[in-house]
DNA sequence: CTATACCTTATGGTATATCATGGGTTTTTA
DNA sequence: TAAAAACCCATGATATACCATAAGGTATAG
């Protein structure tokens, strides 16, 4: 999956890059975008992921527990469905666009099992930042990732 | 899935959103709400979710014996049943709405397989708040739940 | 090796369906 | 009998589905 910068039409509507399509269309026309956590920008992924880190989040925390009760406010009570059309469309809404200061390009980047969605100007400085973090810890990560 | 505005209006009725309806549907046309225990809103959730809650309660006996009995008059002594008309609309009662605080505007969050109702004010504080911890305690997360 | 035809994909526009919301009417119940 | 709740219909806004066009890229034929 590369970058790949689509247009951002008045209604909010973007075309989902058919090579993120042709993946999620195995399994369903749709996907899921939330805001993401840390950045200023949007994270999709497909249901399945999302299920599975709720499953994961029940049976690490106590039902009634408060961390429990956050977590699953906070991933379900962003995250939305969005089911793209024959033409491979989504239509984002304001929140969303608003978070990741998308006004009339998103740029779609590919991170492996998600994707993101930036603005562009915000994704070229952070493109800049993770090259040179990278580059600074790379002997850390050749160690840490070995299995892959 | 997601957060949605609604009007309560003057007879006290509110929209259940689309979304939500659309997975209950499948099974039945109605839900059941109570006060939640730990946050000034309302829950909801369809009966067969109680019902599980409720064989968790007993299963949990050995750690929550004592408040076994309290958990269950507090949820299931509360917790009551609504049903959706033709036009999607449930009518929420004093009791719930108060302990909310909600008169006109009533919040809708997901919560996965259950799901909050929220006075708006109080949700954007709630919100704000939860991100926060959440950001906080991120290593620890990521850590414990492999996946964001 | 180049030009043309074809296919895929992005994007703009439009019509249709859906949904939230308001109001009115009937039925229940206290 | 009065108040409240369930039911029904109307409407404006909005999202969704669909069609048409444009642009880019690739393969094939000349």
């Amino acid at each position: 999956m590369d970058t790949i910068f689509n247009k951002v039409d008045a209604k909010g509507r973007v075309s989902l890059p058919s090579d993120y399509r042709a993946i999620v269309k195995e399994l369903s026309t749709e996907i899921v975008c939330y805001r993401s956590l840390t950045a200023p920008c949007i994270e999709g992924c497909t249901e399945e992921l999302l299920d599975k880190l709720a499953t994961e989040i029940e049976n690490a925390t106590d039902f009634f527990s408060e961390t429990q009760d956050n977590l699953t406010n906070l991933i379900f009570g962003d995250a939305k469905r969005f089911t793209f059309d024959s033409t491979g469309r989504i239509m984002l809404t304001e929140k969303l666009l608003k978070h990741a200061s998308i006004t009339d390009t998103a740029v779609f980047v590919g991170k492996g099992r998600k994707f993101q969605i930036w603005n562009p100007e915000n994704w070229e400085k952070e493109e800049a930042r993770i090259r040179a973090e990278a580059l600074k810890n790379r002997p850390t990560l050749t160690r840490k990732t070995e299995g892959e």
